[in-house]
DNA sequence: TATGAATGAGTCTTCATTCAT
DNA sequence: CATGAATGAAGACTCATTCAT
């Protein structure tokens, strides 16, 4: 079974939710049709089991970084997120299509959803003094649209283009979840060549 | 057969390219399904054009802005841009299943996906000094992609959650698009609040 | 009305009956469907006045033949009957298809058909002294669907095939149309080369 | 399977490639049409298959005449050679409209039909004496379309008609294959009635 | 319980035919 | 009467799902 959802991820992520016949995920795991609906039922209920098991994989993720965040400073957290997504490329890209073609999703997967913006937000609140807690929920919501985007680039083909968005994609996220970035930066990067600036020469300071 | 192309978009934003029928977009449109193969050879042709359609829309929303552009401060642009998006939910959303589901698209619609992204470059080259080409063309598609965060807003049931994002969202962009923001915002937002601030309380100093 | 025919032969020579569209049929006139329509209430029956049509002319030239019959010998009759297919080519291969394709035709086609057979029996008839009538009738249909035979050569790709099926054919025709050929023959052709012979070099003293 | 095919066989044989309908296909053979596309993807596949496995069957027919060749007089190799397509008309009646409907039929089917005219070949070269191999080839191809004549007069519904026209082409069959045929028959049918002659009357010499 | 062949509802697409202009 | 856009019934084909083995 876990062979199944293993590649039910990856023919998803390929092909998206309609494109991909319920034969070619039994194929693709070497298991033959029959089974695949001992433990699903129906398409729409693999997908909904495929979100929560995706989901589940992220909730950990992130709380593998809550754990972590405490010691992390603003540009080794924006890494350690944008490392999620890049470790789940194939879950990321599977989630997008069945969210989309799910009409409605399942409540499981909704309180994982929920969770990890928790998650979020309590990292964000440890984070930023002051900050109250609606919006450290707003902000999450943000950062993991943001997170979304860099995972989204594995699609871009040119290769200057992706990198240039990671970068310019982590300076902004650096930029976001900073306190005073820019007095900062207006010390570290004088010359204002406003060149892609990397987020450590702007943010080394807030170390926490 | 604009009644068609635009009972299209509608179903196409709502269900995603595969789910949605033929017969149903006719039968959206008010029209028997020959009328629709009448102007429409096929599905896939109905999304292409759709899509270059679509992107004509924005294309010329986006040639307006340019216009407007040298007499816009930051948050007047923001505002410029998220509305684009807002006056075109249906199309932004039909948009982006379609060019999800099909493989190729036309050398036309990827055309104009270019002009949007090289409008939005000179607008950035003309509102940030010694901004390179390079960095404006990265930064264009960082715009966009907020863009279109912000447009998929409108799928958010709770009102309060889809005002406080767009805020948020319309923050971050300015931000982003704003020299020395933060300097202007420490001494606006003194008191730490550090609640959703309002782009133009940050930015009304950097007029243009 | 007549381009139109003309049209839907060809076409239908080409393609065969449900291959071709009336749309094609209309197009290939240079006509509105609007017209062909107004001429022919439906395929079917505008296959059947084709066909009927088609008999028409090869009655014609059968008639011709059987008024020049009475001074041909068998190779120069050979020619003539296998000159007329040659001739109308289109016709043959359109007719082919329509027989194949309607289940039931006209009373006036199949009177057409008869009166073809007709007057290969009665040059039969003038040819071969002794003949009854109810043998000259099965030899007509035998030579008729030798005719076809040969015209249906003309989809060969291979010319040297096709020449020497032609040239077989020819013998084979007065071969079966000659008193005595083989006597004749074992004369002409005494080596016994059994090579493709001449229709002529068998039968040039079978003069009428 | 079997069953498919044979239902395919008679009602492409009835009505044409065109006409019928995989519905109708699976219906005839009291199967669902799925259970049709389960073996043969497409109607086109279906048709060539269905070639493939008619030309078998023809080429064993001829295998077997082959075989018996050598001691077969020229009138039992007539009926040999007729009893076939009696035997296989479906087939034949089938074939005829795949040939005449599919653009280009497999390597496969063009193979069988090469090997059936080889057999006939040889079958000629070793009755006829001194016949060399490029005659003997244009003769197996006019066999084989006299044969085909024959076949399809199981179309006929006059029965008279029908045997006079297979008596008919038999008789021609045995002039065209026979050696010095001629000289026997003026012979053995001096009285000139020149009524359809049996084969055997005008070549019971022709012994081998 | 495991398997995968069988099933048929549902999709895209075509085209003969009509009829408003 | 002439036109050709509009119509929708019908056909090829797919694939989620079932169930006999």
């Amino acid at each position: 079974m876990a062979a199944l959802l293993e590649a039910a991820i990856k023919v998803f992520a390929e092909k998206g939710y309609d494109a991909v016949t319920m034969t070619e995920i039994a194929a693709r795991a070497g298991a033959p049709i029959g089974s695949l609906y001992q433990f699903f039922p129906n398409k729409e209920t693999l997908a909904d089991v495929l979100l929560v098991r995706i989901s589940e994989r992220m909730d950990e993720a992130f709380r593998e970084i809550e754990e972590r965040s405490p010691a992390l400073t603003v540009p080794e957290l924006v890494d350690a997120l944008l490392g999620v997504l890049e470790q789940l490329q194939d879950e990321r890209a599977a989630a997008a299509t069945l969210i989309e073609s799910l009409q409605e999703t399942s409540t499981r997967a909704a309180e994982l959803r929920l969770s990890r913006r928790r998650r979020l937000s309590r990292i964000l609140l440890g984070l930023i003094e002051g900050l109250s807690q609606a919006r450290a929920e707003t902000m999450s919501l943000v950062v993991i649209q943001l997170m979304k985007i860099a995972a989204a680039q594995s699609a871009e083909p040119d290769p200057t283009v992706r990198q240039g968005m990671l970068r310019e994609l982590r300076y902004l996220m650096c930029l976001y979840l900073n306190e005073k970035p820019l007095r900062t930066r207006s010390v570290d990067t004088p010359e204002g060549s406003l060149e892609s600036p990397g987020c450590d020469e702007i943010t080394d300071t807030s170390k926490r």
